[in-house]
DNA sequence: TGTATTATAATACGACGGTATGAAAAAGGA
DNA sequence: TCCTTTTTCATACCGTCGTATTATAATACA
């Protein structure tokens, strides 16, 4: 019997190298010779472990699928420790784990524009992005009715809807923040500000 | 002296050629070639308008950062004639324009979110796009200083920061709709449910 | 230790696409 | 009408990149 390698552990480690290229210089700049280059391999070992790439794209977007879910995840349980932590906190450290505020996460962020732009109009590739975003909208919608349980929210919040726009703002102001047409700061404040008008008078 | 053309209208004509092709298959598929076959003349002639593909590029998102904003500014006048339009009809009526919700609004977008992909980190292009946000944001706010002067908006409101907010969640909402992770009805629901929540008690 | 099978790597191929070149066509002015 | 300059077009060139091919190295098992 040959030599034994974890196949999925070399999958995943090409597609960081790929991550780390489209955040640096977009997707296009992701040529198949530079992510051997970069995951340190040659051209032929990448070719070994992915047959075309086009399969390859297809599997770091659902890498990359995976692992921002589970960043923003444990971004959100981060604050649970210290004491009880209201629902705003959640939403604000949720919010800044989202948004594009340092190097790593605003290549990540440019990463996944790139995949984004590369997967309008092809339904499976849709199917894997849309997927962590609709789980996350049932999440945040259920953290509010828990905050209006307890007191932290409005009443008169509708759980859906609020979801929806805090979703779609902090999605907005990330793709405004990697455009460079909107500051950290202001993000950040805007996000707040938002967040401080949905707690009871 | 020689046969004389318009060659800035060759140039628009040309611009609108590459658009349609990058709202239909992406800014990949705008190969010279395609552009040329889709604006009706030869890649010849494309060639004489533009010295490089990557000076059209350039004009093309200048050319598309003017009429986005020019038919924004087109779609907040125009309820604008119906008797005193109250601000937050002018709001919703741009949001409307700004949202991809028909298939012509859905290329526009799509070919302006491949502009904005192909901006980051290129200084010049990242101004070309950043500039018509910024001035819509301040009619914006100005919009809400006036709402809030007129008793249609509540009093406590940040202008700047609602201003922040209703754009970046429309910016928000409109890559969803691109994407296919939120329907078109959700999206316009969110926009008026926020607005709603301006208008004072 | 030998061998079979996999991993890694180097190189070659072929297509695609931006660019360059040169020629033909068109049209206003002498 | 002829000339000059622009416009248009066809075609050739050449680098790049994905893919295919082939060879070499490595390793588990008999």
């Amino acid at each position: 019997m040959p030599k034994q390698v974890d196949h999925d552990e070399r999958r995943r480690h090409i597609a960081e190298a790929v991550l780390r290229i489209a955040g640096r210089d977009g997707l296009d700049g992701a040529r198949l010779r530079d992510v051997a280059v970069e995951a340190g391999m040659s051209l032929g070992s990448v070719q070994h472990y992915f047959a075309s790439k086009d399969e390859m794209l297809r599997y770091v977007v659902h890498y990359l699928g995976e692992h921002v879910t589970e960043r923003i995840v444990a971004g959100m349980c981060a604050p649970a420790v210290a004491s009880v932590p209201p629902v705003r906190s959640f939403l604000l450290s949720m919010a800044s784990e989202m948004l594009p505020l340092d190097a790593r996460r605003r290549a990540e962020r440019r990463a996944g524009q790139a995949f984004t732009a590369l997967a309008v109009g092809v339904p499976e590739l849709m199917e894997d992005l849309g997927e962590g975003d609709r789980w996350l909208r049932e999440r945040v919608a259920e953290l509010i009715v828990r905050g209006q349980r307890d007191g932290e929210l409005r009443a008169g919040l509708d759980p859906r809807l609020e979801s929806a726009v805090l979703l779609s703002m902090i999605d907005g102001l990330g793709s405004e923040l990697l455009l460079g047409v909107r500051d950290p700061e202001e993000a950040l404040a805007a996000v707040r500000y938002h967040l401080n008008r949905l707690a009871p008078d």
